[in-house]
DNA sequence: TCTTTCTTTGTAATATTATAACATATTTTA
DNA sequence: TAAAATATGTTATAATATTACAAAGAAAGA
């Protein structure tokens, strides 16, 4: 599976992504409006987890306003919508890269160069889901994110 | 197994999680100062996650000193030596439900009641492992935390 | 024991992340 | 076009977390 841990056509994947969800919000009936759209391409293009203060600068530059939730309510549009999801572990945000298909996302942070790359994992299966259903708990979201080298890391400077 | 969703001998399940840390930090030569006792004996208490600045609060009514870095530290240490767990999703820490085992946590989290249940999940085997070994990628920590309800508040007041 | 080394605590200041509240503007719907 | 819903502008503040440095205490070696 790719998960992002390469070189690519990144041109091409910021604007297939901004494509992507402005199809989707029109399917949605939503606006996708400049902020938002900027938001979502400071994400595609940086290629990693942003905070949103991080976000709020790019947003200063580019002449938009820049007042904290200018950035959480733009990040918050694309979280809801699937655009884009939070690292809790880093409090951050990241574009998704699975753009329009449902999924439950899972993430791989590299700790030495703070790489994230985006899986999917099946929620209905596995260990998490067999002590969830045996106890009677529903599970609606999952949080899961693994700490550790990513093979770039490992390659270049192994420890 | 044992979710935590249901009644227990409380006092108990307090005094033996301090009394267990208490020979775990002899063992490994390290100081269980009594800030450090303090602070896992309120989450044991509690028994939910709690915030660092509502530990803090508990802190000064007994007369410890309460500023941030009290509470921090100590909350630093016992994450560290596996007697509570940070909640990223929470931004707040709970005594550890298996003191003592090595074990890789995974948590089911009520967004009814804001109860917290942790289980143990392999971290060798299961679908994120496996995407992870195919990418090159060397997991060392996994945070897993699952929101939905509990079986409680299914049974209690469904929706 | 002494003394040096390591660990822990005290404290002030500040950094980082996030939200509340309310006014105004814009878009959509009826 | 009026009403309703959605989105933005703005100020203020809440909640979470860390840095930095001084002082105190515990552990280890001579």
């Amino acid at each position: 599976m790719n998960l992002g841990f390469h070189k690519h056509d990144h041109a091409a994947c910021i604007s297939e992504g901004v494509a992507r969800a402005d199809a989707l919000c029109v399917e949605e009936g939503v606006q996708f409006t400049p902020v938002r759209k900027r938001v979502l391409e400071l994400l595609l293009q940086a290629h990693r987890a942003m905070g949103a203060y991080q976000i709020l600068d790019q947003l200063r530059e580019d002449g938009f306003k820049h007042q904290p939730p200018v950035a959480y309510r733009a990040l918050d549009f694309l979280v809801a919508r699937g655009f884009a999801h939070k690292i809790e572990k880093l409090n951050a945000f990241i574009a998704c890269a699975h753009l329009g298909l449902h999924h439950s996302p899972a993430f791989l942070i590299c700790r030495r160069c703070a790489s994230v790359a985006e899986t999917r994992v099946d929620e209905t299966s596995g260990p998490l889901s067999d002590v969830a259903n045996s106890a009677g708990f529903v599970i609606e979201k999952a949080v899961i994110e693994a700490e550790g080298i990513c093979p770039n890391c490992l390659t270049h400077q192994p420890e």
